[in-house]
DNA sequence: TTCGATAATTCGATATTCTCGAATTATTAA
DNA sequence: TTAATAATTCGAGAATATCGAATTATCGAA
């Protein structure tokens, strides 16, 4: 297992975090992530495997918009909101509005 | 060649419109369109065969960002600007602010 | 230390999606 | 009708996603 890959700052780039948000479980994600501040990968019973949630914790890292801290046995992940805000301000609070009507 | 579909303002997703802005040709599309307007298919000679485009277009109507329009042998595309201001205040124009600076 | 339990990743195989070039459809003008 | 232009559709190969099984990592108890 190697350490994790964050991006700096300046290396997140729209179309990437656009790409992450692109899908139905990732922005289910970021928007629980919202609501609670941390989160787990297991921490949400989606209809899909473990091995592709931690897929997708890997493409929202990637991307920047999630940043994953160890603890023990457990991953914790976080939004990236101050960068986010500062990079794209205003993405992310039109996509967490949004998101409440759509996705359930 | 069957006719376009376009989706109905109600089944514009934003999972959708967030996936088909996350790829750097259409999210380049999407930008050229803010700016100019009207776009055909070969107006932008991007390094991607024609074919390509074609398809990317058709990913940009289906998600609800354009309509497309036949006017002689062209496809003319334009933003469904109001559409999706009313859908999903901000989104686009965040988007379109942000992308000035990372696209090119 | 060693064993088990828990959490999550990595691996290998299959399925879906993307990209390209070639062939096809549609429209206009000669 | 024929040629020219614009764009789509088709078929094949490449890239990406998903799954279950195997592996790695950490903690706590024996």
């Amino acid at each position: 297992m190697r350490p994790f890959y964050h991006p700096q700052s300046a290396d997140i780039s729209l179309v990437g975090v656009l790409y992450a948000l692109g899908d139905p479980v990732r922005l289910q994600i970021v928007q629980r992530l919202a609501q609670t501040g941390e989160l787990t990968c297991s921490d949400l019973d989606c209809a899909v495997a473990k091995s592709t949630m931690s897929h997708h914790f890997k493409i929202l890292r990637e991307s920047g918009l999630v940043l994953t801290r160890k603890e023990g046995t457990q991953h914790i992940n976080t939004l990236r909101m101050a960068d986010l805000d500062r990079l794209y301000p205003g993405l992310l609070a039109v996509v967490l509005r949004s998101s409440i009507t759509t996705v359930e």
